[in-house]
Formats: C-alpha cells, sequence, structure tokens
RNA sequence: CGGGAUGUAGCGCAGCUUGGUAGCGCGCGCCGUUUGGGGCGGUGAGGUCGCAGGUUCGAAUCCUGUCAUCCCGACCA
C-alpha cells in the first residue's frame, strides 16, 4: 500500500476527549475515529490490526473444534422474554420498535439464541458435545462509557458456547476452552493473569477472568508471589485459629462521649484509657455497619455486618455475598423502625437473630472466638472494652465484605496479597443448565430419557485486545505492534528526493511485495521531508522501518527496528534475508 | 444517578474578566525554496462561536434555560 493512496491522516497532537494512552494514539495515528459516545469507526490501518486479532480468535477456536457460526445483531425480544432478561438487562439493553411496533433489541450477548438454534436442529446425546462460537457486534448501552475503545457500547466480542449431556463434558469443555484462551492471550503478547470471578448472577459453578494487567484497567484484582490471583470479590479471608480468653477481664462499659467515629473512639481510648503494651487502634475496635438488603421479591431486610474497624465495607464483595439481593443504605427511617439501635453506639448486644432488634449479625470472618474489641455499648456516649467474641457475643455467621488490602494473606498461604488493575479480556465459566432449563434444551439420552443439556459461556472481547494491546504497547514516539497484529510487515521510507534514490525506493518495493510482503510504502514526495516521514512511520508502529536514502548510492538501506530502535545499514541484496529473521 | 470540567474552522487552542469587523498553531489548496528527524517564505479556502430565549444601538463575550461531550465515582457476563 502507498501512503499516498491510503486512507490515512494522521494528527499531531492528542484528542481532547483522550485520557488514556491507547485511545489518544489510536486516534492520532488514524486508527479509529469516534462517532459517538462508546461507538468508533474502523479506518484501514485499524481494521487491518483487528482482523489479525480475529484471525488468531479463529484459528485457536477451530483448533478445539468449535464452529463458526453468526447470528444477527438484531433481535426480536420473545427469547429474552422467556429467560426474563429484557428486564433484566435493564436500560443496559438497546431497544428499538419495528414498523409494526414490534419490540426489538440489539443483542448483548447471545446465550439465548444459541440454546435456542441447537434446540431447534439437535435432538440427541449423539449430537453432542458440540461447540458453536461467533465473532459479531455487541451493543450495550453503558451508562458511562470510556477510554476509547477499550470500554464501547458497541464492540466485538467472540462468543462461544458448549453443549453437553453431563457435567465432565462440560467440565472438558471449559478446559479445552481454558487451553484455547491461554493460546489466545499468549499470542496476543500481552501480560495476563487468570483470576478466579465471580459467577455472581449467571449462576454457573466455575468461573475465570482472563485480565491483561494495566493501569488502565477497571476491574481490581488480587496476586500474591506465590502464584495465587483471583478478582477481589472472590478472595477469602484467611480466619485465624480461636484464641483462650482466660485471662480477660469481664466486659465493661465506659463512657465515650462524642465519639461516634472510629478516629474519635481511638483518640479518646487513648487518652482516658490507655493500655499498657501499646497504644489503642482501630484495628481493636469492632464497628457494626448496618445495611438494607432489597430481595428479587421486593422485601427489604436490614442486616448487620461486624467488621475490624480498620477496614471498610467493600460494595462489590457485599452485593457478590448476598446475591441476588441487592444493597440499599439503611436511612433514618430503618432506625426509627429499630429504637434498639443507638446511631454511632451500636454494639453486638443488639444484634443477631436472638437480640431484641432480631436484626441478622454477620461477622467479618476474622472475629473469632477470643479476639476481644471495643464497641458499641448501645447506649450513647458509651463503648464496651474487652468485649470477647465467643464469650461475650455471638453473630449469625461470618460474610466476606470487608475490603481486601494490600499485605493481607492470600488464602491459599502463598503470600501477601498485592492489588492490581486490569482489562478484562476474556471469561469463561461453566453456565450449567440454568439456560437450557429455561429454554428447554433437551436430548434424549442412551436410555430414550430426555435429559436436560449442560452449557458453557466463552467470551474474548475483540476490539478490546486492540485496545488493550496499545495499552502497553507503545512508547513515547507511538505505537510499536508485536509483529503478528501490526497492520503492515514493514514500512518503507524513501527519505530524499534524488531520482534515483525514488526508483531505488520504488524497486524495493516491488521486490518486497513480490516476495509477500506486506508493506506500507511512504512514496510522498514534495513537502513532505524525511523527518515527517520517521514520525508518522513510529505513530504508526509498524515493527520494521526501511529506509532507502543516502546509503542507497553504496546499495545499502538502513533497517530499523521500531521497538529496540536498533538500525543497521544492510546491502540491498541481503534485505530480503534481513527482513525474513 | 452523584461530583468536577469543557463546548469557538478538520485537529489542538486563544479571545470572554472590561460587549464594538472572529484570531493563532497544525492540517488542507496554490507558488517559490528546502530534503536524514514534524524546515522556510508567500498566498488562499474553510467558522450558524453547541442550541434556545433574554438584556443591549450592538453579544463568542453579560443573564436564564437547555443540550452535548470528557473525567472521577456508582453501575457493568
Amino acid at each position: 500500500m502507498r501512503m499516498t493512496r491510503l486512507f490515512l491522516r494522521t494528527l499531531r497532537d492528542d484528542p481532547a476527549d483522550a485520557e488514556v494512552p491507547s485511545h489518544k494514539l489510536l486516534v492520532r495515528a488514524g486508527y479509529v475515529r469516534r462517532v459517538a459516545p462508546g461507538v468508533y469507526s474502523w479506518l484501514p490501518l485499524g481494521l487491518k490490526v483487528l482482523a489479525k486479532v480475529e484471525r488468531i480468535i479463529r484459528e485457536e477456536m477451530d483448533e478445539i473444534g468449535a464452529q463458526e457460526v453468526r447470528f444477527p445483531a438484531l433481535l426480536p425480544r420473545e427469547p429474552y422474554e422467556a429467560t426474563n432478561r429484557w428486564t433484566e438487562y435493564g436500560p443496559n439493553l438497546f431497544r428499538l420498535k419495528d414498523r409494526k411496533g414490534n419490540d426489538m433489541l440489539l443483542g448483548p450477548t447471545h446465550e439465548e439464541m444459541f440454546t435456542l438454534l441447537v434446540k431447534d436442529l439437535y435432538s440427541s446425546y449423539k449430537d453432542l458435545p458440540l461447540s458453536l462460537y461467533q465473532i459479531q457486534t455487541k451493543y450495550r448501552d453503558e451508562a458511562r462509557p470510556r477510554a476509547g475503545i477499550l470500554r464501547g457500547r458497541e464492540f466485538i466480542m467472540k462468543d462461544s458456547y458448549s453443549f453437553d449431556v453431563d457435567d465432565a463434558g462440560l467440565e472438558a469443555a471449559y478446559q479445552a476452552h481454558r487451553a484455547a484462551y491461554v493460546r489466545i492471550f499468549d499470542r496476543l503478547g500481552f501480560e495476563y493473569v487468570i483470576v478466579k470471578a465471580d459467577s455472581g448472577a449467571m449462576g454457573g459453578s466455575a468461573s475465570e477472568e482472563f485480565l491483561a494487567v494495566s493501569p488502565t484497567g477497571e476491574d481490581t484484582f488480587v496476586r500474591s508471589p506465590g502464584g495465587y490471583s483471583a478478582n477481589v470479590e472472590a478472595v477469602t479471608t484467611v480466619a485465624p485459629d480461636p484464641v483462650p480468653y482466660d485471662g480477660i477481664p469481664a466486659a465493661h462499659a465506659e463512657q465515650t462521649p462524642d465519639t461516634p467515629t472510629i478516629d474519635s473512639l481511638v483518640d479518646h481510648l487513648n487518652a482516658a484509657f490507655p493500655r499498657d503494651d501499646r497504644s489503642w487502634e482501630a484495628g481493636d475496635t469492632l464497628k457494626n455497619v448496618l445495611v438494607i438488603l432489597r430481595h428479587p421479591d421486593g422485601t427489604r431486610e436490614p442486616l448487620a455486618i461486624g467488621l475490624p474497624g480498620d477496614r471498610e465495607v467493600d460494595a462489590k464483595r457485599l452485593e457478590t455475598q448476598v446475591a441476588p439481593a441487592e444493597v440499599e443504605p439503611f436511612e433514618q427511617k430503618d432506625f426509627a423502625a429499630h429504637p434498639g439501635l443507638v446511631k454511632g453506639y451500636i454494639g453486638p448486644g443488639a444484634l443477631g437473630s436472638e437480640s431484641t432488634t432480631g436484626i441478622r449479625y454477620l461477622t467479618d470472618p476474622r472475629i473469632v472466638d477470643g479476639t476481644r474489641w471495643v464497641t458499641g455499648a448501645d447506649v450513647q456516649g458509651s463503648h464496651v472494652i474487652d468485649l470477647v467474641a465467643g464469650r461475650d457475643f455471638t453473630s449469625d455467621g461470618t460474610i466476606e465484605a470487608a475490603e481486601v488490602r494490600a499485605g493481607d494473606p492470600a488464602p491459599d498461604g502463598s503470600g501477601p496479597l498485592e492489588l492490581a488493575r486490569g482489562i478484562e479480556m476474556g471469561h469463561i465459566f461453566q453456565l450449567g443448565r440454568k439456560y437450557a432449563e429455561v429454554l428447554d434444551l433437551k436430548v434424549l439420552d442412551q436410555n430414550g430419557k430426555l435429559v436436560t443439556v449442560t452449557m458453557g459461556s466463552y467470551g474474548v472481547g475483540v476490539s478490546r485486545a486492540v485496545a488493550a494491546v496499545a495499552e502497553y504497547a507503545h512508547d513515547e514516539s507511538g505505537l510499536v505492534w508485536p509483529r503478528e497484529l501490526a497492520p503492515f510487515d514493514v514500512h518503507l521510507i524513501v527519505a530524499g528526493k534524488d531520482e534515483t534514490v525514488v526508483a531505488g525506493a520504488e524497486q524495493v518495493y516491488a521486490d518486497l511485495v513480490g516476495e509477500g510482503f506486506d508493506v506500507l510504502f511512504d512514496d510522498r514526495l514534495g513537502k513532505v521531508s524525511p523527518g515527517v516521514k520517521f514520525k508518522d512511520a513510529e505513530l504508526i508502529g509498524v515493527p520494521t522501518i526501511v529506509v532507502v536514502g543516502k546509503g542507497f548510492v553504496d546499495g545499502v538501506v538502513e533497517v530499523k527496528d521500531r521497538s529496540t530502535g536498533e538500525r543497521r545499514d544492510v546491502p540491498l541484496v541481503d534485505l530480503v534475508t534481513a527482513l525474513r529473521d
């Protein structure tokens, strides 16, 4: 491709609406253009990269025997009504009506369509196992699209689904997909982690996410030096062993006026009740947080969560624990309904299903028998000291709702956890029979009996992958594509206006194309200085740059490696060999 | 949905405080010059100043409303 013909205009400045590197560079280098928030057009350069990502995915999916199909993005309402997702998806679903007034939607995901397709055509265990996939455009009307194509409202996704008669078959399909994903992400070339994910509302059992490690990622995950990694939601707390409490004095209530917050309480304790061994700390206090759970049937249930005073409740972790109920704040009217609760001084005495309030009381796993706490006395201006778990109070159970912090021990004993950010690139999980049951996907088994099919669901963000690669594959000059994804193999520059140099570059171009290289030839002459061409080449990010210039009279051209910056003169006759290395 | 910011030429921005012929850089066309790191000079094309209403002799500028976009958070297979 000649630069003088390529549909491209590079920009000297970063677009004002771009924040993250991939967004800035993909727009500046002419790969994509914004059409609407979260909606982008792919230009020739971008489309070539996208196609290469798709090719890798197709090869690996085909390799595990999955077959490609393609569903429409425009879908009728009915299948989504059957699974209740027409309602559940809420405002995130793009809805529209056809001329007859029938409801339609732009598909956010295709579990229903795949399930119904298999139901349409297959009816015997002999037809299984089966894996189908598609690479297709999805639509989700995100409340806040951001970061260019990293999180759009229209995006390209590979989604596949496995169909098996039994759990062993599902497990095998899951492992096959997992292995394929490992190969896909290895080939895409970025650093990633596989984390245990919360399968949450989707109702599956096993579920893992592939996260590209990147500070611009939206998902926080944890990992340990010993190799543990997980979503924050999936982290389980390492509970200490119970400790004996024989020598601990009896709990005693003390006056602690004006100490509604943990900080004010700790200050007061150190001033009024100093410890012999050390100062009081926030972690010595037991904080009791109240929320309201709204259950799917609409009922509201108060819930108290007891946790060490130096930790906050992590809203996401809490919601994962109480799903499908939703978490709402505990409001003034709720306090009014429970006069036994003294705001700011709530203690275990007023909590628990056996207590006067009857409010369910769940505690952090760290609060084991024998641990001693300072906590509210359920009296205005008073706290209890030396309150011992298991002796002075009990809870209705434990809950994983406290925030996870760097330095916390990994659940598998593999060392302290580190917090990092990642971009969700792939998600695999064992759906089980949820969709097959609602949509009545059954096959006859060996005994002629109807059995419900079990399914797996597996996704890769294809357009997101282009941006995710760009997130790390760049430097201060521009993009630096891995060879397998680059829009071209070679970026050829003619530097100079001398007729022999120009003619020479033309010849090199023809030769390289003849040898099978995909070459971008910057053949611009006239006012386009060599500096402009070098800058554009670095911005575009083709891995190898060949310059035909002043060395040409001596029969050499310059070969530059975009990623290392290394440049060397190569005799014209050796060029093809050098490029093949 | 909460908080913050911004809307002026294709892109990046100034002008607004203090109302008076709409500017700069890049990009684009043409002429000349230049050719190994976004060169120089000249000359052009291109703008309902987000939109609506108001104040005023006169509004990009002041007032009111509204829409949009971006960022943080909430949300999000």
